[in-house]
DNA sequence: TTTAGATCAAGAACTATTCTAAATAGGGTA
DNA sequence: TACCCTATTTAGAATAGTTCTTGATCTAAA
């Protein structure tokens, strides 16, 4: 997954979505999320970008755009242990694994025609609105975690 | 999932377990874990009932013995959002659902036969060591939670 | 232009968790 | 049994991440 557009009024500023005014400082941080790709940056990653833009932003604004994001739909926060909430403008069903040798956490997409919660037996009636899926372990991507593999 | 029997010698005091003691403390915060059954606790939960018990204990020791077990893979720790951990003595694969409506967690079996990870596309050569399943929804178990549905 | 409400910035406050240091406990050995 | 060594516990301080509070600023609508 390499290239996504999406299909909600974001990316003009200033623009309404579901009520809430797209700002200047929501934008910004869309934007370094957005530009940071795969990488699943923190909120205080995301806060050192986004002050590249526009350094009068602060720190607890970008906790406030990232919530309102994440309440309107247009970025996930993925938590993995107890470590810091990580964001992910991916929006497409996907689990997170964390690899123990590089640190890193990648996407993981679901397999063709599959369906995530099809593998659970959930009681009639129940309603998923929302599944986050963090795998941990090894990559075996790069040479380094090949080898760690016993 | 009513009944369950763990093949691990943990249920008679101070015996070792992988090069540990199960000391006093352990046992009563495993005991604690165990009666609560499906309610996973969270830390602060189960120091309550620790303290009962055993009014010695201390908080601290009681995080200590959540870690001690949880990396001795005699207990799991399930991180849902950002709030505060819970724990959990239900060993077989399972996910956990949050009911928005009731606020409860509640396990979710695998079904029969199926893996867990068998509908996500992994790289080859990644190895999974543990996988932690969130939903979040609507239960639709208790009448609340069942006129909650639109 | 005025007004009302949404949003922002800065820093204080909060919560869950981890760390530190000293005390204690328990097993192995003499 | 007495001693030693190490693992563990305790209590409280410290920390990290996040949320809250307050007053200022911005925006859209009237």
């Amino acid at each position: 997954m390499a290239e996504k557009t999406l299909d909600i009024p974001i990316s003009t500023t200033a623009e309404d979505f579901g009520g809430l005014r797209m700002t200047k400082q929501r934008q910004v941080v869309y934007d370094v999320l957005a530009a940071l790709g795969r990488e699943h940056p923190t909120a205080a990653e995301i806060f050192v970008d986004a002050k590249e833009r526009m350094p009068s932003i602060s720190l607890a604004t970008v906790y406030n755009c990232l919530e309102t994001l994440t309440g309107a739909g247009v970025i996930r926060q993925v938590c993995i242990d107890r470590a810091a909430a990580r964001y992910c403008a991916n929006l497409t069903p996907h689990a997170h694994f964390y690899c123990d040798c590089c640190e890193k956490v990648f996407d993981i997409e679901l397999k063709d025609s599959a369906e995530a919660t099809s593998v659970w037996s959930l009681p009639k009636g129940s309603k998923v609105t929302e599944m986050q899926v963090a795998m941990r372990g090894i990559c075996g991507l790069c040479p380094r975690c090949r080898s760690e593999e016993s």
